[in-house]
Formats: structure tokens, C-alpha cells, sequence
DNA sequence: GCGACTGTTTACAACGTTGAAACAACGTTG
DNA sequence: CAACGTTGTTTCAACGTTGTAAACAGTCGC
């Protein structure tokens, strides 16, 4: 079932086969009607392992993420694998876990011709070794920003989504806030970005600063750093977690420390993830355009597959929202 | 950089090429050290669009899942992409929105020669029509059991796990143990499995059933079927939801409604997503062996793509554990 | 000194597709 | 009516790889 096979029955050419199921113009209607017969009683499927061969494309980039399974990234793969489809691109996943090497060999995986592209959530490769690559992959940073990106890089503006939230907790009229989810070990720049808005707007209001670290963004992590907080005098009435695991496992510390939120303390966190819809309470948040990010993402990629090489790279802005809930109810 | 500016280099043939690159026995070591030098000057990589045209694989599997942002699912799928790594295997995301053309097509994908091979979980398709496919598609169906399948299948014995949550809710002495997550519209069989195996203990201790049906396994619908068992008299004092998510929707609609849990209502879930662990109160759930079932699932994928067409469909069974918390705890 | 064997290397064809170019048949134009 | 353009179709080569078979050199046994 290859188009010699159709040519064969057809009685034409394998190029007018191919022409045929390319819709290529000047094909006689006769011609035409005659080789899609054919096609379809044998329900022809073109090999694409071929097509790909010839073309010199795949029809199939990667998604190379930390995780898999932090609802963040699963919720933006979902909107990915959406986009790509509008371009009949299949999506590979691959997940990093932060390690270097592994975001090392994604990269690499372009130079194997398996994939046409990459869009890549960068955590440990750092700015340098991106922009020293010497091949010519086409390259999506999405989420984190490495500042004078080497790559299109898109992202929510981070520093102004910190600084919404943590005006939102100065206007419940909480005095003692602190932010949960600062990092030393991470050679991109999301935490940062969100620890310079907290700052922004502490400073405005006059108000002391509290910065519990972390390593990595899970619950575990926040629920053991929350621990921390509580045990200070005094201790913070309000929190606002980097992200929404975070904030989720700081609740449950609280909540099982007899504490109550958002009366005792407050909590916010960042990335609008399901859970926190139906977390008790629910959970502020701040959420990111998802649709537009993995939208803008997977045009900025066709742009540089199409495209002609040497463009110097861009920078694209998604939009968020701040979403009030029941953890941040007033008084 | 392709085989034939190797092989000028190194004054040698293409094929001898080849032959170093597969690490083929019979090459002398003075023409492979030769060979290896060019090759590392150069950082040769194959073509691997060439390679599968020519082999007939892509070394590209498809994972199809209904959402893949269900936890269940994501973290699932971390493990598939993980096994799959070790045969060498991308993994391509598909989402079927438990859509019965989408999962026509995903399984039309193999005969585009994109992929060798899919793991499905099936939602809407139903046993008669995969056991109609007329393509020898190496398919593999994960974690929903369609009965007397017509396609390799791998799941944990869900009869079992589901009498053992009741039963151990039975042990707490509760006596009005609902079901919360029937299903009608769904051609795959979990739910129903589920439901024989609440039924089978309750009957062994001659207590009553309530069930109630949801359409999809979110925490949306759990939250709303557990209003409707609030409002029934006598209320249940006991809930065993079919997944986790649901039994996180439903926790969220008794804590609203001012009871507690376990006291009022005990609760317990299935699937042991990483939320349950940091809810308060932490949920009982039943923990499916995740990695085990990836495990599985991609070698017999292995098996099925490698081997003989032909060979009769396999059954088999992972394992799983009963994980009691703090949403069960006995008084 | 001959055939058989082993080890090493090569030429060739093929996987299925498509771009470039060639070609034939036809109508239009000067 | 010759030159030209258009339409429809075909031929050819190439994408980069690998299986098959064959060529070649050297060694062994008799």
C-alpha cells in the first residue's frame, strides 16, 4: 500500500499519485476521480517516515518539562498538545527533572532528526550554555525567563504578578507577610523575578520582609518551610507561596497546627491549579494565561522552523489574572 | 554529516560506516578507530527519519489518555515516558477527551508509521469495535478493563481493590457506605468493576447500598453527587468515590457544609494522586502501582511490536495497596 | 598447491516519498 | 504556420540509511 501499489492499479504514475493526494492543481478531473478510486478502496495512508525523509521535517516537536506530574505543567502540556495539533504536529513529552544533563540531551535530540523542534521549560541549564549552542535548533524557552534570552522565550510578567499579590495581601491589611518559595540552587529565573515583586511592593507599604527558601516546588516542600514560618514570634499572618503547591502544603500545616486561614493567616499562591479550587479553603491565586502561553509558544516555534535562521530572538507576554479566594477572604 | 561525509573522510565505504555506527562485529580495529575518529570530529548523528524508513520503526510509541491533566493521568504518565526511556522509546501525548473519534484516530496513527505503537485508555471505545480493527496495530489498553479483551490489557484487580476500601470502612463501623462515581455513559468497564466489588462486601455483611452516578471523574461532579447524598435521610456515614478526585470534590461539599471528616462522613478514594496526601484531612485511598503498570504496559508493547502478529491477547494484573488515613480514621 | 573457511570490506538496491526537469498534446498569438 | 504558453503527465534522481550478496585477502588443512 504505497503509492507504487496505487500507480500500479490506477494505471498512472507513482508522481501522479502523489500529486493527487498532495492536491496538487494541474491534475485532469478524469485523472483525478480515477486515482482516488484507488485510494480510497485500498484506504491509502502516505508513510511518513518517507514524507519526513524528503522533507527533511518530522512533524513532531518536544515538550521537554520538569515534571509531568506537578499539576502546573500537565494542566500547559494540555494546552501545548492542543496547539500543535492546529499545526498536525505531534508532541513528545520529556521530562527533565531538573537535571541538566537531561535538558542537555533534549536539546540534542533536534540534531537526531526526531523532532523539528523543542519548546523547553528551562530549570538548570543556564543562559551561557544556551547561547553558546552551536547548532541551529529551533528553540522555545517557555515560562522561566532567562534574562537576554538566547532563545524566544515566553512568560506571564512575573515581577507585576508578585507584586498584584502581595497588594492584595497588604489590602486585607495584613502587616507581616511573608513569601514562601525562594530558591538558590535554580540557574533560571522565576523566583527571583517573583521575590523582586514581593520586595516591590513591601517596599511601597513601608512593611518588613520574610523569605522562607525552598528547593524544589512541591507540597512537602511548603508544608515543611510553613513549619518554619509559624515557629517565628511573630509569627506572619499572611504568606504568599511562588506557587500553588507550595501554598497547598503550607495550608495543611497551618490547618494542622489548629490554625485557621485565612483568619490567622492568610495564603496565596501562584499558577491557578485545580486543586486549589477545591482545596478547604480555597486558594488565591494568581492564574497565568495558560491557553495564550502554550498559543504563543507553539507559533514562536513555527516561526523559527519556517523561518529563515539567524533572527534574533523575541520575547512574548502572556496575560494572568489575580483570583481571590477563600484564603484571602477580609475579615 | 551524513553517512557518505564520513565515509570520504575516512576513506572508507558508507556501509563500513554503518557498520561502526551499529557496532557490527566484524570490522578490523585499525578501519574502526579510523572510522570513530572522523565520526567524534564531526559529532555524526543519524538520521533517524532515514533509519526508520529503512528499518520500518519510528522508535516513537503513543500514550492516549483522556485528560492528560487528571493527576491520575499525569503521574501516570511520568511512569510510561520513564519505561518507555529504557527501550530507547519517545512517547507522544494524546488526548482524547474520552472522544470516541479521537480515539479512532489515535489508533489510526499507527498506520501513518508515525508511531510503532499505543497504549490506550479507553473511554468511549468498546470492546466490539477494537476487536474489529482490521490493522494489526500493536496496542496495548491501560488500566480500563474491556472484558474478554481483544487487545493486550494491563490494570489491577479493581473488583478487589473496591471491596477491600468498603471493607475496611465496614471495620470502622459505619453502616450507611455510599458509592459515589457510577457511570452510564462510559463503554470501558471501571466503574462497574468498582461497583461489583462495594457491592460484594456490603452483601457479605448485609448492609445496604446508595449509589450515585457522576459522568466524569472530576472534583466538579464529586463535589456536586455529594450534595446529593448529604441531602438523603439518614445522610451516609460513609463514602467510598471511585477515584480521588472525586473524593476530593466531595470532601470539599462536607467540610462546606459544616461536618467533619472522618467523624460525620468517612471518606476514601482511589488512585493515591499526590493531592490526597496533602488535603486536610489527608485521604484513605487505594494506591494502584503505578510504575508497575507503565512497566508492564510498555513491555507487552515491546512484546507485541517485536513479535509474531497473530498471538492471542495477554491479561495481566498490578499490583496495589490500601492506604488508610486521616479521612478514615477509626474514633 | 588447491579448496574451504574466516574475517573484512564493498557495491548495489531498496525503503516511500517528492522536487526538478522533461515531455507530449493542445490552444493561442503574432 | 511557427513560436510560445498552458495543462497534464511522466521520468529521474535524491533524501540517508541498512540488508544482501558478493568481492577480496589471508589462513588453514590436506
Amino acid at each position: 500500500m504505497s503509492l507504487r501499489d496505487i500507480a500500479r492499479l490506477a494505471g498512472v504514475s507513482v508522481k501522479t499519485v502523489s500529486n493527487v493526494v498532495n492536491g496538487y492543481a494541474h491534475v485532469s478531473p478524469e485523472t483525478r476521480a480515477k486515482v482516488e478510486k484507488v485510494l480510497a478502496e485500498l484506504d491509502y495512508r502516505p508513510n511518513l517516515s518517507a514524507r519526513n525523509l524528503r522533507r527533511g521535517r518530522t512533524g513532531v516537536i518536544a515538550l521537554a518539562l520538569p515534571e509531568l506530574d506537578a499539576p502546573y505543567f500537565a494542566e500547559l502540556s494540555r494546552f501545548v498538545i492542543d496547539a500543535a495539533a492546529e499545526h498536525r504536529w505531534l508532541v513528545v513529552i520529556e521530562q527533565t527533572d531538573g537535571d541538566l544533563d537531561r535538558e542537555r540531551r533534549v536539546l540534542d535530540g533536534v540534531r537526531d532528526h526526531r523532532v523539528d523542534g523543542v519548546i523547553l521549560t528551562p530549570f538548570a541549564i543556564g543562559a551561557e550554555e544556551l547561547a553558546a549552542r552551536t547548532d541551529d535548533t529551533a528553540l522555545v524557552l517557555l515560562g522561566e525567563r532567562i534574562h537576554d534570552g538566547p532563545a524566544d522565550h515566553v512568560a506571564i510578567d512575573n515581577v507585576r504578578a508578585a507584586r498584584d499579590v502581595t497588594e492584595h495581601l497588604i489590602g486585607l491589611g495584613r502587616t507581616r507577610i511573608a513569601a514562601l518559595g525562594a530558591q538558590d540552587n535554580s540557574a533560571s529565573g522565576t523566583a527571583p523575578l517573583r521575590l523582586a515583586g514581593y520586595r516591590q511592593a513591601l517596599a511601597e507599604h513601608g512593611l518588613p520582609e520574610t523569605v522562607a527558601k525552598v528547593e524544589r516546588y512541591h507540597r512537602a516542600e511548603g508544608a515543611a518551610a510553613m513549619a518554619g514560618l509559624l515557629a517565628l514570634d511573630p509569627r506572619p499572618d499572611a504568606v504568599f507561596c511562588f506557587n500553588d503547591l507550595l501554598a497547598l502544603g503550607a495550608m495543611r500545616t497551618i490547618l494542622a497546627a489548629g490554625l485557621r486561614v485565612p483568619e490567622d493567616v492568610a495564603l496565596a499562591g501562584l499558577d491557578d491549579i485545580e486543586d486549589g479550587r477545591y482545596s478547604t479553603p480555597t486558594l488565591t491565586t494568581v492564574a497565568p494565561d495558560k491557553a495564550e502561553l502554550a498559543r504563543i509558544a507553539v507559533d514562536l516555534l513555527r516561526q523559527r522552523i519556517d523561518g529563515r535562521p539567524g533572527q534574533p530572538p523575541r520575547e512574548a507576554r502572556a496575560g494572568y489574572r489575580l483570583v481571590p479566594r477563600e484564603s484571602t477572604l477580609g475579615r
